[in-house]
DNA sequence: CCTAATACCTGACCAATGTCAGCTAAATTA
DNA sequence: TAATTTAGCTGACATTGGTCAGGTATTAGG
């Protein structure tokens, strides 16, 4: 048992079998567990039928008759979309909430008897399964605009700001009030705040902010450590200069630590030049990339 | 999602489907997944019905039904076992051996493709999973007799030595020869070797060497940083003990280090004293326990 | 020796799941 | 406008996995 396939394999058995005990908790309901688990996803807005069958891997067919099954026990109610009427979204009725909130209780009360059992060990645990997870959808990692007031970007920025205080040791907790003085400015239409997600959750961000005469600032560049390796701190930062550029700047500008080596390699990788010092301590390293407004290029035809 | 609930239940689904898939690579050979997975977890010396149907948590008919199936198609035999004529015990037949060859290479693909993926992560990930898959199964670890020239045993005892290296800078791999050249003396009938198993993890080790004069010495008392905080190095001691009482030694011996403290702890909780030195460096602590022979005593018929 | 427990087999049954061809309605494209 | 594609529904069917009552052979306990 050196082998690391068989201790893939190890895991695999376990987790199937405690998982399968998760989810059997959904049982004693009355109801098949393909049932329940639709139930269970529909999401307090209303879901729509392709998502849920794209997320549970379900046949049209077989999904027609859960969602039968469920609208006759009157749990959920049909609605076409308005936007595309051939769709259909799915919405819970106040009994489908209740049973709804059943489930998730069932669930939530399973998930903490797993979290009890690990004793003193639930941190190790929990970034144990992060680290998982993100690995098994390191591909599908999505960057999308957010608020910078949003719990998930405060959640990124918090962290980047403790990963900040491990680093430099006279740095304290006063130095980085939250939420953030400059959300307004980190929002649109005057700068942006954006955030990588791994299905739900939060692995990385980035906000831009403008100093004025076209030029933009780029600030707290985070990658959640389970997520590294995987060049997202490069995508981030490639979204956030298209964004600049969509935005109108010309000129972006970064301050950062020569201690951060890696993000400074990243930087210089990506075209940023080292200029004259525009802020004071804790910085000790300048930045600034010019933007070259986006091309209306028509590639030819074979590039379809 | 900075709830861990959620996270776990983010884990869960990611989890799921990866693993359904690494499954559903057995698929594809003509054979239903239960099939499949009962064949491949036939070992090569031949396992008994009562431990698949345990490890796949199956009932008795359904099994049977399974078995009866491949013994058809002529992939396995059933003999009855000599010790206990009531079970029966499955092997394959070459025929048998072959497709199980198959299914050993689909899954030994799709593991290395997750793997893959990791990138300059696979040891953290090896790491996680061994975390997850241990905590799920803490309450089933196993402590039985090993040879101390076994794979598992001498895996236990290199990473025992690994953590004193690192522990002890002024330690080298020279002074912890391996295979260990006191195997026979730490081998029934002279002495003992303990591996404890969680599935087919080895996690924790010790050993029993004699002194002479009904002394015996415990010795390398290890166990795996993803089993800790479950009690497990006390159950590895109260085991080694057990098993010098029955093999009629009366005192016992153990040298170690004042750095290690939380093993100091645990044998002076369990009644061990400190002792004059008995060894050299790099020991700077010795500490002894006296055995009182088993009680044979008739508990009241209530008890059971 | 008799009784109880254990290990496994058998056949019957059922619910859940998956698959498929064919259908309607709406949207998209040419 | 007509043809094609997309989203979803329906009914029929097969397979799978799970359960159960009843059976045999063997072992264990008193």
């Amino acid at each position: 048992m050196l082998d690391p396939i068989a201790r893939l394999r190890r895991f695999n058995r376990v987790v199937t079998r405690e998982i399968g005990a998760l989810d059997t908790s959904y049982l004693g309901r009355g109801r098949p567990l393909g049932v329940a688990r639709v139930l269970h996803l529909v999401k307090p807005g209303g879901t729509d039928v392709a998502e849920l069958r794209l997320r549970l891997g379900l046949d049209t067919g077989l999904l027609s008759r859960i969602l039968r099954g469920l609208k006759n026990e009157g749990l959920i109610h049909l609605a076409t979309d308005p936007a595309d009427r051939r769709r259909r979204i799915v919405r819970l009725t106040p009994e489908g909430q209740a049973e709804w909130q059943i489930y998730d209780q069932l669930g939530y009360a399973k998930a903490q008897a797993v979290f009890d059992r690990a004793g003193t060990r639930q941190q190790a645990l929990i970034d144990a399964m992060d680290l998982i997870a993100t690995v098994m959808l390191q591909d599908q990692v999505e960057i999308r605009d957010a608020d910078p007031d949003d719990p998930a970007a405060l959640a990124c920025v918090g962290a980047y700001y403790r990963l900040l205080m491990e680093t430099f040791p006279d740095f304290t907790p006063d130095m980085f009030p939250l939420p953030l003085p400059d959300a307004t400015r980190c929002r649109p239409p005057l700068g942006a705040c954006l955030v990588a997600w791994s299905d739900d959750l939060p692995v990385g961000c980035v906000s831009l902010r403008p100093l004025g005469n076209g030029v933009a600032e780029v600030k707290r560049l985070w990658v959640d450590p389970v997520a590294r390796g995987q060049g997202l701190a490069r995508r981030l930062m490639r979204s956030i200069e298209t964004r600049a550029v969509a935005q109108g700047f010309t000129d972006l500008r970064l301050d950062s630590h020569t201690d951060l080596a890696p993000a400074i390699a990243l930087y210089r990788n990506d075209g940023w030049v080292e200029i004259a010092p525009y802020t004071g301590y804790p910085a000790n390293i300048w930045m600034a990339k010019r933007l070259r407004p986006r091309q209306h290029f028509s590639p030819p035809q074979h590039f379809r």
